[in-house]
DNA sequence: ATTACTAATACACGAGTAA
DNA sequence: TTTACTCGTGTATTAGTAA
């Protein structure tokens, strides 16, 4: 009821970690890298036992992957770190840049069978109508992202969105979600009505986006499977508007 | 001794109080803005009383100025608030940016006074010896900050750079200062072996920047009052190389 | 509704130690 | 040297309360 909600992806992060997986990464890069508990604590104004066990949170956190050797330490920024880290250098940049944009690229694939599924779902279906304000067109376009755009989809995590709630079927659980709007561009042509949707527990390395609009998005934009389209993120900052606390009234 | 280096300019400032301020820069930008505890415990995941207390360590850090009314408070970012969000912006950026690089620009201005008297104070002549490489020539340039300059120099925190620590005088104790190489850029000629010289304990909304050289500045670079000048600081990582580590044993 | 105090508690930290 | 364990201590946190 008062835990986190689902779009506050930067404050499931304890701040004392993201700081040393910040630190990690500018001594090594995202690559493998030797680190010692000594050098990192020293540069966090904390003891090599603090840093061991910052470094342990990372690991147990999915940041980070560790090969401890005799003499120190291998450690690697995971997909999962790397999306983190950008997120909280989105945010950063929304501060300090004026027009932060960020625009997914990828292309159109197969694959409107499980999501179709999913949104059908009155438990998910009633969450749409009230608060997208529309009825998803019954199937979602996937969008395979390249290298790139799986990398930046991290900074997702920053941008205005609405939460959607897990809800109970008769015999399962159906977990959380998040939808950003998003305008998709195709072939010059916009189409602003759409929606993101992001499972809450999701592998972060996924390079795959759902889109749901009212209408279906392969008619509306004439696409095939194969052709090249651009997702951008609307920049609203998350933090200008209620945003999930006015969800939450609306809902109570 | 083992206290923290005169560089580690990051590593002062407790990482959630940060995200405090960083939070509330998101909200209502730089200037002035309301902010209620609770909103902002809600997003930091903690209580409103952690939210207020973070507040009034950050008021006391001077990174940000209240005004606490009956209904909320009006929340404004100093300039040392601003310098330090900058500092972790510099950090992020050099993290995803292959190419960042820190120019500060400006005009030159008089006042070789001060700064002639310190930098030949043998506690800090013996030092720019031993940790440049150099016997500076017997005073400063000092260069006037543009107003995006004095913006982004607190960048400057986050870069590669040489410690000169605390000495005591006769009478008084000589403050500890921080020595970025830099590049001086004045009318297309350059000219490498600079430092900027900035007091460790400083009101981070000086608009100045003092720079020291082997040899006079303005003979070398025919260069007179009000001269446009670009200062670049190299934009080597902090956390490359061993910095004050090394020094530290060196002195040892 | 706010902010912020005080008091009880939990948790994070660093010292010491073992591997 | 390393990493990381246990353990005593201290600080940060929250609950409750006042203004």
């Amino acid at each position: 009821m008062s835990d986190a909600t689902a779009t506050d992806a930067a404050a499931d992060v304890d701040p004392a970690a993201l700081a040393a997986l910040k630190h990690v990464g500018l001594v090594g890069g995202l690559s493998e890298t030797k680190v010692s508990c000594a050098a990192l604590g020293d540069r966090l104004d904390a003891s090599t036992q603090t840093a061991s066990r910052r470094l342990q949170t990372l690991e147990s956190a999915g940041y980070v992957e560790r090969d401890v050797v005799s003499d120190g330490q291998w450690v690697r920024v995971t997909d999962a770190g790397e999306a983190a880290l950008r997120a909280e250098y989105a945010d950063y940049r929304r501060l300090f840049e004026s027009d932060v944009e960020l625009s997914l690229r990828g292309s159109v694939t197969g694959g409107m069978g499980e999501g179709r599924h999913y949104i059908t779902l009155p438990g998910y279906a009633e969450q749409f109508r009230e608060r997208l304000g529309y009825d998803p067109f019954p199937g979602t376009l996937n969008v395979d992202l390249t290298e790139e755009s799986v990398r930046r989809r991290g900074e997702m995590a920053g941008i205005d969105a609405v939460p959607i709630d897990a809800w109970e079927g008769e015999d399962r659980t159906y977990g959380a979600a998040t939808c950003y709007g998003v305008t998709l561009v195709a072939d010059g042509e916009r189409y602003e009505a759409v929606h993101a949707i992001v499972p809450d527990r999701t592998h972060h390395d996924d390079d795959q986006l759902e889109l749901i609009a009212p209408d279906r998005l392969r008619d509306a934009l004439d696409l095939a499977d194969g052709d090249a389209v651009e997702v951008r993120v609307e920049p609203t900052s998350r933090a200008d508007e209620p945003g999930s606390a006015a969800v939450e009234t609306e809902a109570a």
